[in-house]
DNA sequence: CGCCGCATGTCAGTCTTCTGACATGAGCAA
DNA sequence: TTGCTCATGTCAGAAGACTGACATGCGGCG
């Protein structure tokens, strides 16, 4: 019941539980993305850029929960796999807009899916609950955020 | 409304949401440790063991959701800082238990009442709600399992 | 008994990500 | 204009975590 006790209840903590379903929600992930050839952190690149074409660098790692310098060299990798194509001058001010490719968004397409299916599988039979635990969510991100 | 289209919806997606709130919440619980000298990894390691005394390495990895090899340096640096002990010798099979020091326990009381205090401001003003947010997280989890 | 599966501890190497630092360019205000 | 601030790109190094591998000890089963 979390009591106001001397130390944190683990197995009943609102924060614990968050850990534990974004770490099973990101293995399972790990696991249908595998077989494509894919990793979590590729994917993630992959869909935010479909959804905000022309996206920087520094946007596109605020949007996947990295640093900068890391989807840097992610870009690199994606560049030289032919998912994505860089911009070689600033296109106003110095970001250097990044395009998903049509090879991309094949890939991308068939990853969709199967991350779609794990989301799907995980929200199995909350039925309107799951409108419910979006709001929560929401709420949460923005008491952190105050 | 995260229909069913052609990719997924970011800002609707729960999973998108879920890791939202997880990095604020982690991000939250390493701007309090980092006064104390303390990271979200020890912290963690400390509150588990102090729940679970005599725990083993791999016990303690899977609770903290690491490799047991991470937490073998990990227990490393925490014995070093006379956080913990490791018996010199298994205590049945091949684990060796861990108990945390009294040192630890200190410096573990602190650490707790600052990470309760973020947790407590995530879930501020839900009320009744947060029963339900961790019922329904609980089905998450569950699900994701089956 | 012998064999096999499983969990654990540990070592080594690799990989990813982060922190720190610096330069560039836009926007704003004095 | 000049100066300040902020966001961005990029490079280099450090830290953390992971994968792979091997040895050890327990337990079940033929």
């Amino acid at each position: 019941m979390e009591r106001t006790e001397q130390g944190v209840d683990l197995p009943t903590s609102v924060g614990y539980l968050l850990k534990e379903v974004a770490t099973a929600l990101r293995a399972e992930m790990e696991r249908v993305l595998r077989p494509l050839s894919m990793t979590v952190t590729h994917y993630s690149c992959l869909e935010l850029l479909a959804q905000r074409p022309g996206a920087s660098s520094s946007q596109l790692a605020r949007g996947t929960f990295v640093t900068r310098q890391s989807m840097h060299v992610l870009l690199q990798t994606l560049e030289r796999e032919g998912h994505v194509v860089r911009a070689t001058e600033p296109g106003g001010g110095r970001a250097m807009p990044v395009e998903i490719t049509a090879e991309g968004r094949r890939r991308l397409a068939v990853a969709s899916a199967a991350v779609r299916s794990v989301e799907a599988r995980m929200l199995d039979g909350l039925g309107d609950d799951e409108a419910t635990l979006r709001a929560l969510l929401q709420r949460c991100r923005a008491s952190l955020r105050g």
